[in-house]
DNA sequence: TTTTATTTTCAATTTATTTTGAAAGTTCAG
DNA sequence: CTGAACTTTCAAAATAAATTGAAAATAAAA
């Protein structure tokens, strides 16, 4: 397989992937061709490549430094800006479970916290129901914002290392 | 705060959530009525719910179900069809775990694999950087799909007990 | 079998999201 | 300063996704 075609899969299929996660297919392609792209690229270089305009360049790269997975780059001398993706893929790993807590888990958990506290018979069904089941899924949130702290804190190796025999 | 109101909120805060994580807001918000309703109910009730047409609740209930989230019930005697949901939150996290697994995970290894094999100089920086990354994505992929698979036949007491010290 | 209740399908419509592109804004060399 | 190079913004257009609703299909009852 020639490497442009290979490229060229890679950033296609990763902006599917994206979408399935909730994330715009432009903003997962421009990061894959980052993360595929050695040195610093530019805004016209991303235009081309993936044949887009330049609003929608800009606008997604700025999402894109908003979840500190690339950043923006001024080479001395010139006057464009060059962009550079994180390349260490836990780092973005990391990274990204940092911010989807962040954006998600955090909200979420607040919400449920306010729905605590329900007036009325609280041996009617339907409340004992909704009261036991927010009070679960609370729960599973709170464990599982622990366990995410503690991944983004362990040591890089998490993933690649030792961490995996503690589940055996 | 009235029971009625917590629910109407939950239901549709949990919608808001479910699009961020790239799932349709009327299947998040049916399931979020069926976590809280402690009896099955019908595509009818549902309707008048939500506010939302037959065809609408027909077509996002059978997702449901294809996630193993929802099952059908025919009660005795009863013309109608009945819907309830799992309601064991474990057994839902598992649920999603193990088919977002399936239908994200397991297609995106296998893309990597196919873009292995790249013709040409293995010293050219680009082709060296390419390799690079999908190698280092696949890496992450598999130990992720390790921790998943181990999550996923770990005990209910997983997020509730013990193997978060495991982390420690 | 025929009728009636219920579910399913899907083309057309509506709504939501993404993308464009040109104008406005910014920066910096001369 | 001035003007060229470059970036940002955002209303309008294009595209994608969700929703409707009525017709077709199915299943149970009469």
């Amino acid at each position: 397989m020639k490497l442009s075609e290979a490229k060229q899969q890679f950033i296609s299929s990763w902006g599917a992937f994206g979408t399935q996660w909730g994330i715009n297919r432009t903003m997962a392609q421009i990061h894959a061709l980052l993360l595929v792209s050695p040195d610093p690229i530019t805004q016209d270089d991303i235009m081309e490549q993936l044949s887009i305009s330049r609003g929608n360049v800009n606008m997604n790269i700025r999402d894109l430094i908003s979840w500190s997975l690339v950043e923006r780059i001024i080479l001395p001398g010139e006057r464009k800006e060059y962009f550079s993706a994180e390349k260490d893929i836990w780092k973005v790993a990391t990274q990204i479970i940092k911010e989807r807590k962040k954006r998600e888990l955090d909200p979420m958990l607040k919400l449920l916290g306010q729905l605590d506290n329900i007036d009325g018979d609280k041996k009617d069904k339907e409340t004992k129901q909704f009261i036991g089941m927010i009070a679960d899924i609370k729960k599973l949130g709170n464990q599982a914002d622990k366990v995410l702290d503690v991944m983004i804190k362990a040591e890089e190796n998490w993933f690649t290392g030792s961490v995996l025999k503690m589940f055996k």
